[in-house]
DNA sequence: GTCTATGCAAATAATTTGCAGTAAT
DNA sequence: ATTACTGCAAATTATTTGCATAGAC
């Protein structure tokens, strides 16, 4: 939280409440929660919030690196406010997003061909898939929908 | 093309030439494109073509891998027609998309603790970082909009 | 002939924007 | 005092849906 602070005033941009509640929000949460799942829960805290507000609010911390964005949902962003290194799961059934507290940053080098031509500031691993809890479901359809790629 | 054809008539899909059209124009290109630049570039071939239909092929095509799903754009959804193993860099700055032809396949595995508990179909790894020819810029501009992270 | 896919228009819903008022510096 | 942030409502826009028709099998 501190270092959340900081960043905002290194930044210029203000230590408002709505900004600390969100955050603080993001913290205690592994849910992976969208905008609008965020904007329910602030609004216990501030119930005049606006969901613009959330979102702007969001944007804000991407861009300070307070928050990390999932953009694996077709429908919805999420977010995600641990800021470990880690990556995710994604079920491609459920849809439910799984962490993946693995660091992959000594194995995941660009190749050298690469290395002069792009700077990397951050990567994202995501793992598509079935998760257990799909996978025995599966198993009792008898393989049903199965499908043949290209 | 056979192996999309193939694909279709295996699961029961039918060969429509729009379709084939949409999946030829990925194919041929690089370029990472939305739905309505496909759509623009079917246009030219299948002028009473409707921009649904370019998203629901495109729906199709991921389905059975015919086309894989960039959702690194805040905006739109971008599509690669290109299956081999590559993944992508996105430069912060300009928004562009660039191919990385290396398969991480071999050095991005699960940990031993998960692997029994998550069945991976594929995965995707995004660099997020500054190209060339951003970075050439930011030079020139002293650094400016250096941001302090959390 | 059957059944799926297409084209069209209208609907949906996530996200953004403009602006007046409010609060942080 | 200044300037950025919030809340509200309205706008925007990517994507989806319903349905009649056309086309693939």
């Amino acid at each position: 939280m501190q270092k959340l602070i900081q960043s905002l005033r290194r930044n210029g941009l203000k230590i408002t409440p709505q900004r600390l509640a969100i955050f603080k929000i993001l913290r205690g949460n592994k849910s992976h929660p969208c905008a609008e799942e965020i904007y329910l829960k602030v609004r216990k805290e501030f119930p005049t919030i606006s969901l613009a507000t959330v979102y702007q609010t969001l944007d804000t911390l991407e861009h300070i690196g307070g928050v990390r964005v999932l953009r694996c949902d077709k429908k919805k962003t999420r977010y995600d406010g641990d800021l470990s290194p880690h990556h995710h799961l994604v079920c491609i059934r459920c849809h439910k997003i799984m962490d993946l507290q693995y660091d992959y940053s000594k194995t995941l080098k660009l190749p050298r061909s690469m290395k002069n031509r792009f700077q990397v500031n951050e990567f994202k691993v995501l793992f598509y898939g079935i998760c257990e809890e799909c996978k025995r479901k599966t198993k009792k359809e008898k393989n049903k929908r199965k499908v043949d790629k290209v």
